[in-house]
DNA sequence: GATGAATGAGGCTTCATTCAT
DNA sequence: GATGAATGAAGCCTCATTCAT
């Protein structure tokens, strides 16, 4: 956890280090990411960034924690809606089209974090992580029982094995999306969606009736 | 590439070399991996490392190359037997077995590659990388087409799409078996893979018949 | 010399700052002293101290002067008392009785001090030290005159040979009570000093008389 | 101890390296000492010095060991040579002399085991230190039995007492001698000893007659 | 070609001191 | 005057790479 000094910085402020922070580990990884690089970024001296942090690593793991909640801020809004009884695969696409406009202003944070659930940064995280891909799991788990309640998912399969399942596929949608988002440029605009839109649908026609055919 | 002097060391030494730069990097990353430590392992001078190869990335960059290699000498074998007419997710699920019983023997290597894999080198291999991963994307688009052929699998869904979904579901099989293999430590012997199996089988199970409910 | 600001500190404070100075010099030495943990040990503001010192080196100094104030308040007016005709090293042996008393309350104060007569802060000190030492010696050497005087010393040795001779023997002797007072630990009970006493009756003894034998 | 590295160098790169870390943490200090100036006064890269020592303070620790070696080494004759039956007294003399002559060429040296010894880096060398204080404290207890045998010490006090004693009177003597000879500055030369002569020999007859009057 | 010592750039971290409130 | 955050110089140490044998 950062030092009491961090929290009494301006948010402003606080936002400022932290995305000079992703940006610096982004590109460069967390070994080869400079500290005075960061400041320097951020506007502020390099001792500072001790006066708020206690060292490299904490800065990273604040890092880590500080996009997941932003993330889930904007992202989980959506997520939470769906206690209700609308078909999954339905919330599912919806989602999808909320990320994509999402990675237009947070490109960064998201791919920052993605190389984090893909493990780049394992070594540093290791157990610390656990419990947040323990919280990412029971989500997609609370997202299946909905699903076998109102029947759009089958229930001859364990949960833990469809959620293992859904979560790969629907890491590769978002990698996908990702990619699209990458080439695409930092000007994503609204309609590009449309071009990943019917792929997407497609991904998801997948994910709920397989890729085997119909006898 | 790695130097002239490389290949002159007899088979034996290289494979020390790599394995135990492999090794390093497994367990360091690339850039806490030590090149003195490599050497010390594989039983060479420090400065022999550069006499073999330019610098630590093309160390690095070979190594991979060579996991590569000696993985898809052992796995691919199985998939080139596929060319024939059987269903693909049966291919698949066979495939998985022998994947089970290599990892007993390679594990490191498989481990090392699944990093590289993920990205986690991303920075270092960049492009470099990229004709692998159309190998190893051409090879699940062979699958493909061949599914389409003899009827297993659908053909209303574009390649790149099935691929995509393909290869995250397998993906994340992989990684559930590899979780598997690094809790079951390095003694997996050949039962254990009883405990994986029905597991497996399930989730290939829904890579052909989706999540959704039949109706 | 400290600032106004610092005399303006009622005495209580004063002394807490100097106290945990003392603390931390002689736990860390000079350079590894840390004036953000006195001021917190003291309970003011880091700034604050450099409203009270122009810096680290002046309070270190001011610290040594205060301490030896300390001290010769308490251990002086024993001296001043000798004045009169009593043997020299009764005086002496009293003092010692003197000396570990005291120690139970100012053992920090004392050790610190100690230190600072051996040499180990002589690059800080310097020349601004050689008046105390000066001091010190003119003490001695009133002894010395006193004891040639009522005839309880030697006559036909210069009183500066002697001054060393007494010295270097009282150093060893305090030296000697240092160690028995820091394993006797905090709680150093009256009584504790019976254990002593008998040794050091044996050095100014010696002292005295000598370690030659007579004939 | 030192790394193997260091001890393959030829002798005279060692000592240099050596007599630079002397010089250096003498007028600097431990935590002031510069790794890269004393790297640089021996003519070596600050890199080299990890190649030799682990770390600053095992430069540190090894320096001090040198030095005693050397002085032992030189010193040290002499004391071994007091097997036989000649006064203690007359022995301690003559030793003040070589220590005098020996004080032109290996003055550094000399102040800095002084130092060392005082108790000025007690923090550093803790109980690694204790089994050279033993030792030289045992060759203390060994002049003193055999002065007590010969007949030269008289034999109603305890060693340890005599050994407190004679240490502490010698303490002051060396430094004494130290003194004079760092005012004499570099070029002591021979004849300069005449001027301490009369005020050892005072101090010695201290020590062995005591100051107290003859009655 | 092999070896392992030599090199020095680079980065994290500490902390005395200054500054703004 | 008090406070505590901001600053940045300084230094230990690592280690990829080069060099001399």
């Amino acid at each position: 956890v950062p030092k009491e000094t961090f929290f009494n910085l301006n948010e402003e402020k606080q936002e400022k280090v932290i995305r000079a922070a992703i940006n610096e580990f982004l590109n460069k990884g967390f070994e080869k990411g400079n500290i005075g690089e960061i400041a320097r970024n951020a506007g502020v001296a390099k001792g500072s960034m001790y006066q708020y942090f206690e060292d490299k690593k904490e800065l990273f793991l604040y890092t880590v924690e500080w996009s997941i909640r932003l993330l889930v801020q904007k992202y989980g809004k959506g997520i939470m809606s769906n206690s209700n009884g609308i078909d999954v695969f339905d919330f599912y696409y919806k989602n999808a089209r909320d990320m994509w406009m999402q990675m237009a202003e947070e490109r960064e944070v998201i791919i920052f974090i993605q190389d984090v659930f893909l493990g780049k940064y394992s070594n540093l995280i290791g157990e610390s992580m656990d419990y947040m891909m323990k919280a990412s799991e029971e989500m997609m788990l609370d997202q299946i029982r909905i699903g076998k309640e109102n029947g759009s998912i089958r229930k001859d399969i364990e949960d833990k094995i469809l959620s293992l399942f859904m979560t790969g596929v629907s890491f590769k949608i978002k990698e996908y999306m990702m990619n699209k988002a990458r080439s695409a440029g930092v000007d994503m605009i609204d309609e590009a969606f449309e071009e990943v839109e019917s792929d997407v649908k497609a991904m998801i026609e997948l994910l709920k009736n397989g890729m085997g055919t119909r006898n």
